[in-house]
DNA sequence: TAGAAATATCCGATTTGGCGCATAAACAAA
DNA sequence: TTTGTTTATGCGCCAAATCGGATATTTCTA
């Protein structure tokens, strides 16, 4: 699992994964982050126009939270984020 | 130089600090990441609901990027997020 | 201190998130 | 298949981002 998040995508696909590794449903992650679960929808299936906000009570909720670091070349073990 | 990125405040700094660093202006980062300047102003005051993918393309200009990790205790080395 | 450069604000228009409420569609299990 | 769960969509609404264009306002520097 690559924590790389450059795109909506990614980052929705990395909020889906640590979702269900925690076993929640939509439901319950969107009552842990104090949104609706159409939204925890929207935002695992890449909405761009997210609100940051909205992004990163969704992280907190999963116990995990942004970092800034430069950009690295995507490497192999992120070949999964291109398709 | 912290790179947590909890609050759209703390995410706005270090948009802020980084470009400093490159002596780019906010026009200039604004042209780079194909936003208004007045987006750049509000993203690095820390509002909260910036979209997600202007945050994205402002911190591609940058050449930096988010990773998701878990999160940890903030250290004394985070004290400056604090005020 | 004057003038320029940089940053913060404002107007009107468009677009869209996220809300409440509701339901359809997809999935899994019995 | 049938039922229950989970996820994706839909409608109306309000608030706000972002845009184009422009201007205060703060900051720096010559």
């Amino acid at each position: 699992m690559t924590d790389l998040a450059r795109t909506p995508q990614q980052i929705g696909n990395l909020v889906r994964r640590a979702r269900k590794k925690r076993d929640l449903s939509q439901t319950q992650l969107a009552d842990q982050a104090g949104v609706r679960q159409e939204t925890i929808s929207l935002i695992e299936t890449g909405n761009p126009a997210a609100r940051l906000e909205t992004i990163l009570a969704v992280l907190a909720a999963l116990d995990l939270e942004f970092r800034i670091v430069a950009r690295r070349k995507a490497g192999p073990a992120d070949i999964e984020e291109i398709f």
